[in-house]
DNA sequence: AAAAAATTCAAACGCTCGTTTAATATTAAA
DNA sequence: TTTAATATTAAACGAGCGTTTGAATTTTTT
């Protein structure tokens, strides 16, 4: 292979992971792609096949080791005697995708972004992150449902939504002013998390 | 005139509504606006002047009676005597977006949609319909100072965004199954209101 | 009814898009 | 060291984009 050929995908992948989070998906274009990797255009093609197929290339490699973290925490829940509480629950919900902050060296609150962006992109993109994301959402879902037994489902359904929407919020809006996540700091992190959690767990017991 | 040009002006209005709803700014071409509204590709630019402008002017035409509503709920809250309750406040702020989904015939979901996207759109787009709302923004969240007096700025000012989050993904999500807000009906939107508000009220008050 | 203004229209402009091709260069296998 | 597989490259493809033009048409004013 010609100049390790990892080198070139990871290249590509980071470059558009900032790009789509910044200007979306139709905002994005593989020329400013390949321009600002250093790379030649038709080396998104031999690597990903097309625009799209690169989209959910970027898409995989954050999201998988997200949901992974939120699993891990999920039956870490299960395997105690007693029913976790709303709170414990929420904090599986919203650490994991809030530690990708602290994770790696510079692109972290471009990642947060990616996320964010993920969720508000017209369909069929959007659709492309909900499915990496829907074996944890189930699973929340559930436990939900059995910590919370007297809320009917389709009310667990939205209000479990707008949770994740203010998330993606959280996630979207780090670092301006005004922000819930001013810095990458694991402390900031921790009280963010903290404060996030206040924020939700009374609204999913009302 | 030719063919009372407010009703060109109207139609191009409307289905551009619709195409940067569901398409988004960059996602939605002028080719297909003008095909579905039966006008010819210049009329764009003879009303309107460019696609940027066009998307200012369908922000302007659903913003500007939204903002009306709340300042005026706003300015009942304030000519009380007692300050208002935390759910009274945020029923003023949620209540004016939720009902446009009960006005007009049949755009009443796309239009909430659209609302959605403005908030979603990558900038320079965004910030058209932020500065649209900005001055009721900037109100209520004086209000919530003078009603949650031991809060910091920063903190209610984190939290407002959360709670505007939450009620543009209930806009964005009306229609779907297991959304909060299922039909147009009145007492439907009532209903959402109220159980939205029930929601947010204790984490802002957290 | 004539003149002026406002609106519509078909056609084209220059440009950028995602994608493809085929030749070249590099690396790994034999 | 030859052979085969892998990767990079420059160039081009057709299609679609926002925008502009100038003539034709319709409406309003005189």
């Amino acid at each position: 292979m010609a100049a390790s050929t990892t080198e070139t995908k990871e290249q590509i992948l980071t470059v558009a992971e900032r790009l789509f989070a910044e200007h979306g998906f139709t905002g994005t274009t593989l020329r400013n792609v390949v321009s600002e990797a250093r790379v030649n255009l038709a080396a998104v093609h031999y690597h990903f096949g097309s625009k799209e197929e690169l989209f959910r290339a970027v898409v995989a490699r954050f999201a998988r080791p997200v949901v992974e973290r939120e699993l891990r925490l999920l039956s870490e829940l299960k395997s105690r005697s007693e029913l976790p509480s709303v709170e414990a629950l929420l904090t599986a919900v919203v650490q994991p995708s809030l530690e990708i902050l602290s994770e790696g060296e510079e692109a972290r609150l471009v990642r947060a972004k990616f996320m964010g962006r993920c969720r508000t992109e017209p369909e069929p993109i959007q659709s492309i992150a909900y499915v990496e994301f829907a074996v944890a959402t189930e699973a929340f879902l559930d436990m939900f449902q059995r910590v919370l037994p007297e809320q009917s489902r389709s009310q667990l359904g939205w209000k479990f939504d707008l949770v994740i929407s203010t998330l993606v919020r959280v996630l979207m809006e780090a670092g301006k002013p005004y922000a819930l996540l001013q810095t990458t700091r694991p402390e900031d992190i921790e009280a963010a998390t903290q404060k996030l959690v206040a924020f939700l767990s009374p609204g999913m017991r009302s």
